[in-house]
DNA sequence: CGTAAACTTGACCCTTTTCAAAGCCCGTGG
DNA sequence: CCACGGGCTTTGAAAAGGGTCAAGTTTACG
């Protein structure tokens, strides 16, 4: 039971949310929250290594992920994976399907999941009854797209230290202003070497002899699914991290 | 001057824009198109190979593309670039900053272009007056997150080949849609192998050959500043390209 | 305690990068 | 009209980073 296991049960009022007493959200006003919540068709909690949206899925749902980790991918033919973002709490999931018919990714979860539902067509009346909160949605969509926006440079090119550097310390701290790290510094880490390898564009075994290399210069420890970040400094000097500006994110 | 001439010069007025008049845009309202001419501060010229918005540029303007081809980048400190997407007629520039106080991306012109400006705070007003124009600002947004995915597969999972075969399928249709092939089915192509390996995380030299082989196996060619697309059936199977339902985009 | 999943490691191979140089296209100026 | 020069393209050769294959080994957990 970790961190983020702290409020794992979405509460039936948004004004209870838990999400929302964390730090890192801007706060609504009572009347936007009544919105979300009358928006809202309710929660969802889905075990880990669900696909809660598939590629070409048609008209999936709106959520936002209350607890836990998921991914967002693409797939060839062949198999081969992309993991195009990480969703932590906070992220909303379907949005981009709100706009087309299909899919263009599939989102699975990585442990279990809380998410919140949206009924259809909550996005567009969200932006009818409250322009704050479309500026908000709008807001999510560019923060999401400004972090493919490094993971394709990751991808494109870096080299396969300064991958495993990058996505570390990314998720690091995120992770971090979630207050999901413990009173040690360790944060959860429930995702695999696959799935890093899939996030960057690796090949399982050079992402494990990368990972392992960084951890022998002392630079990080993955164990026992947690991460400690023993070398801050060295890590964002190969990976050229720079982070932005932690500003407050909105929650719908 | 080709067929994007057409319409070089933004007109005074919105609603004698010549984007406007193409098929691939959604119609607005005239109360719509008063807003978005209000909110608008005036067009801008920009010659060919300059750059817009530069990386952590701190208030950068808002921008739409009237005419020409623009591109939006990140860089490594040593220079290697790495191109997220390329901006044609009816693109928005500048739309994540919106949200954070600096670009996290810079944006250069790749022939001469125009360029809608909106006032600063542009964004919000839009919201507020009118929430379908809101709407239509995440449908952007979205997109353009849906073009970074997939240069995300390309540049993460695909081989040399599917690169160049997926980035000439998908500029080609993007340029179909806009109504900019000439007669004979020929698309302008404005760019060089440099922002072709720029945007496919390949070097120069092996993007060269690899759009000489494609170019032998009659596949494509590219002449002339101008892309002529031979056997699509092949470079589509090479490159898994499936285009999604060309829906009508809105255009700011 | 046994089984499956996840992690490690070594060896070999291949795609892609790097380095170097030549050729081409075209606009400019003599 | 032709020489010059700069940017872009093309090619070859060598090097390397990362992929693939094939076992092991450890860990998680029922």
């Amino acid at each position: 039971m970790n961190a983020a296991a702290a409020h794992t049960v979405c509460p039936r009022h948004c004004e209870d949310c838990g999400l929302r007493r964390s730090p890192a959200f801007t706060s609504a006003s009572p009347a936007e929250l009544q919105t979300i919540e009358r928006l809202r068709s309710g929660s969802q909690a889905v075990p880990a290594g669900t696909t809660l949206i598939r590629e070409r899925q048609p008209n999936a749902r709106l959520y936002t992920l209350y607890a836990g980790w998921a991914v967002r991918y693409k797939t060839l033919s062949d198999g081969r994976r992309q993991i195009l973002n990480f969703l932590l709490p906070g992220d909303v999931a379907g949005l981009q399907q709100q706009f087309g018919e299909v899919s263009l990714h599939a989102v699975d979860t990585i442990t279990d999941c809380h998410f919140c539902v949206f009924e259809d067509d909550a996005l567009w009346n969200l932006y009818r009854e409250h322009a704050r909160l479309g500026y908000d949605v709008t807001w999510l969509a560019a923060r999401e797209e400004s972090l493919v926006d490094e993971n394709l440079l990751t991808a494109g090119r870096r080299s396969a230290p300064e991958r495993v550097a990058m996505l570390l310390m990314q998720l690091y701290r995120r992770l971090d202003r979630l207050g999901l790290l413990a009173a040690d510094g360790s944060a959860p880490f429930p995702i695999n070497q696959q799935h890093i390898a899939d996030a960057l564009g690796l090949s399982l075994v050079h992402t494990n002899k990368t990972l392992r290399r960084l951890a022998q210069m002392g630079l990080h420890d993955l164990s026992g699914g947690r991460l400690r970040i023993l070398n801050p400094r060295v890590l964002a000097r190969i990976a050229e991290f720079y982070d932005s500006i932690p500003r407050l994110a909105p929650l719908l």
